[in-house]
DNA sequence: TTATGTTCTTCTCATATCGAGATGAACTCA
DNA sequence: TGAGTTCATCTCGATATGAGAAGAACATAA
């Protein structure tokens, strides 16, 4: 059920006044994943005003509300995540670099109390991305910048640890903590690994991929048996890579994205067994 | 990052203006899920008025803003959702029968037009429930009742078979699909098929359950087999149920819910690999 | 050029898990 | 009392996983 029934739709339309209301802003915020140097970074925005001035944030920003009573200006929530990703990027959001970026919905955050300003409600988004450049301070945003996850200092809990320098406005110590859980949590059963490589990527690239965001390292070998053993996760492009590893070795077959959209049986992390209770 | 930050905290307070937005309404829906009879059943609601009049529809309805602009009853998310199960189903929230039920987010839904009066974007929730009894038509609803979901004619791309008697209002077949989806999932990793069941339960009930929303048959013998060899699923309670089975054998043994959040290794439904590309 | 160490890729082997079927005892219902 | 059903356990083959090993290809430094 939606708003209020009690009426029939030409005399709700009649009506029908918005400022009855309390209202309600709602925002979208996106948690943007990717690899760099071999470790996970999110793309985070500073913010030059108050509140929580000088403090990290993810990006985001208002849904353009439109509607029916107001012109044809609406905005599908997966379509704002998408243009405040590009806005804070500088990157073109059709067909340009972020034409290959995955986005799916996170979930929505909307305590009282979250913004002292008034009642927000935030639909989170995640997005993994292959490497990208560095973003350009545009919007509303003093800096931005991919920072190493690492770097923040985040608990299990969603908050940051105390000592670190670079704190988190709102609750998006928080929103990035469930972010990262159900990254990790999707490279388990999903093939969105290889969102974050670009086109063409070899094994042992992929390899570094998950390691990077489980934080752990992963046997080689039995990595390798199982990527080729699952159906649909990668499929060879025939070609080698033109180098060997960084230290040495052999020259790396190269593979591309498989059809799969879900990995069976799935990939699962070792230390998951530890986490169970 | 949220709204406006060109203002610091107290010219914003003093400058803002609510009515300067286009208005939008935030509401929760709530996919209430059960076992009846050995069938998944659904919480519906009847609408007495327009848009949708005589079409059924999820519980819900607005989320009370409050928030530091207007005084102290804002409401979280989670707390709508039981509010709205509680008025619909009659029942009381904390101690009584809801005291068992499991409640989570499930999404969000904003796509412009959903709602052909205002911009409404709806937080759906998930809920299983143990057996309830029936609901009284309260509040705004012409009636309610828990439905089959079997009756609805759902696909999987979310929408009803033509020829379905009972029609869902609004995109909530589309939100009940993926609650479904959701909840079938849920019971591969995690041990919330026991929300299903009561405080004691037998593993042959528990089976009915997987069977119920999964919608197939499993090996009594494997699946006895791996419910007592996941670590903290099921605990003894050293009882016997007082009766065989409906049409004879011997009398099960009784279990509650153990203390693990997640089934190690998960109970996958045999159906999956068909699904996977 | 040579030597050294690294990395890719494939194997082996022991262990764990799963699907399918079978069995005996306990129970309901006709 | 007899027939059919269900619970609970077991067996067996197939499959998946963790750990280690090994050869070949490569980068780098001497």
């Amino acid at each position: 059920m939606t708003p209020d029934p009690r009426r029939d739709e030409a005399e709700f339309l009649a009506s029908y006044d918005p400022r009855d209301y309390d209202p309600v802003a709602v925002t979208v915020d996106v948690v943007a994943l990717t690899i760099r140097d071999g470790a996970l970074h999110v793309l985070l925005v500073r913010r030059g005003f108050a509140p929580y001035a000088g403090m990290w944030a993810l990006p985001g920003g208002f849904v353009q509300a439109g509607g029916p009573l107001r012109g044809a200006d609406a905005e599908d929530l997966p379509d704002a995540a998408v243009r405040e990703l590009a806005e804070e990027t500088g990157l073109s959001a059709k067909g340009g670099a972020l034409g290959r970026v995955h986005l799916e919905q996170l979930g929505t955050y909307g305590s009282p109390g979250r913004d002292p300003r008034m009642r927000v409600i935030s639909v989170a988004h995640l997005a993994f991305a292959p490497e990208l450049p560095d973003p350009q301070a545009g919007g509303d945003a003093a800096d931005a910048a991919w920072v190493p996850v690492d770097a923040l200092g985040l608990t299990d809990s969603g908050e940051q640890r105390p000592g670190t320098t670079r704190r988190l406005a709102f609750d998006h110590a928080r929103i990035l903590a469930d972010g990262l859980e159900r990254a990790r949590g999707k490279l388990e059963y999903t093939p969105l690994a290889t969102a974050f490589c670009g086109g063409e990527f070899t094994i042992p690239e992929l390899r570094s991929v998950y390691e990077a965001v489980w934080g752990e390292e992963l046997h080689a070998g039995n990595f390798h048996r199982k990527v080729l053993s699952v159906p649909g996760f990668v499929e060879s492009t025939g070609a080698t890579s033109d180098r060997g590893g960084r230290r040495g070795g052999p020259r790396p077959r190269l593979y591309r994205a498989g059809d799969a959209r879900l990995l069976h049986p799935a990939l699962l992390r070792p230390s998951r067994e530890e986490e169970i209770r």
